[in-house]
DNA sequence: ATTACAAATGAGAATGATTAGCATTAGCAT
DNA sequence: ATGCTAATGCTAATCATTCTCATTTGTAAT
């Protein structure tokens, strides 16, 4: 299963400007990217495609499943790769790094808050703000 | 340790927008309110206050620590009343109803998460979202 | 009480992210 | 090769939130 047939599957056309945002996704180089990040990237290699496209292209791809998206800490959101793993996120609030993780109890505790509340759990945000520890931030000059 | 005196302490004029604000959060009709929200409550009850005064006092509020703010789904930001207990939410999919919860051991393991991987926690915000269980939502006609 | 001044407010403009509208272009099946 | 619909690219529009700045209001000192 690759990417045209992910596209195809999902009902999208298999156009160029998804094509580049698909790549840039999975070449991988950077994992949690916003619609600027791409809208950037793609101008840079020479691609150019508008930045309306961009935003159209990434919420079709979350729908179809393809990408995840994530509202941490600030205004803009970021997506990345679906890769079928579920997981949570800790970002360094100095440097930005973004650390990826999941914790079995966690998840199981937190359906059965629901539960016990009367809900069915759906879905849930869990996002842990932090700082690198040691001398000084990895990713701080 | 009243409201004024939190004013005092967080080194603000204790002025008649800030206490309509502070005192609609006492009133406790609702627990989590929009800058919007906010504003149009005011409005409706004849004191007649900037939106953007709205917005400043929010924020001057938490960081006071006298509100909390929180990002549910959606774009709009809510604040409560912060009454020293920390908590997480579930948030109803169809008809916005709020719960809170707390789980030390969620909140324990998310330290874990962290220190593990070379952060110090600062903060978190977990929501879940469901769906109300039983025949019909709740709070849904 | 009155004064004096910095802090606070209000109204509207400005911002930033994201979406909508629409004419033009490009996949894709015939 | 043709035609039709979906997709793209602009630009303008939204929405929430913040900023600017002239005016007003607490407050502490007279």
């Amino acid at each position: 299963m690759n990417e045209l047939s992910h596209l195809k599957s999902a009902g999208l056309k298999s156009t160029l400007p998804r094509l580049k945002v698909l790549s840039l996704f999975e070449s991988g180089s950077e994992r949690h990217l916003s619609a600027e990040d791409v809208y950037k990237k793609l101008l840079a290699s020479g691609d150019d495609v508008g930045l309306a496209t961009v935003y159209r292209v990434l919420n079709q791809f979350e729908q179809a499943g393809l990408l995840v998206k994530h509202h941490f800490e600030g205004d803009k959101s970021v997506f990345e790769l679906n890769q079928g793993d579920h997981h949570d996120h800790i970002v360094c609030l100095q440097c930005g790094r973004v650390e990826e993780f999941y914790d079995a109890t966690i998840e199981q505790r937190q359906k059965k808050a629901a539960a016990e509340r009367g809900f069915e759990l759906h879905d849930h945000s869990l996002y842990i703000y932090a700082n690198c520890v040691k001398p000084k931030c990895q990713y701080r000059n």
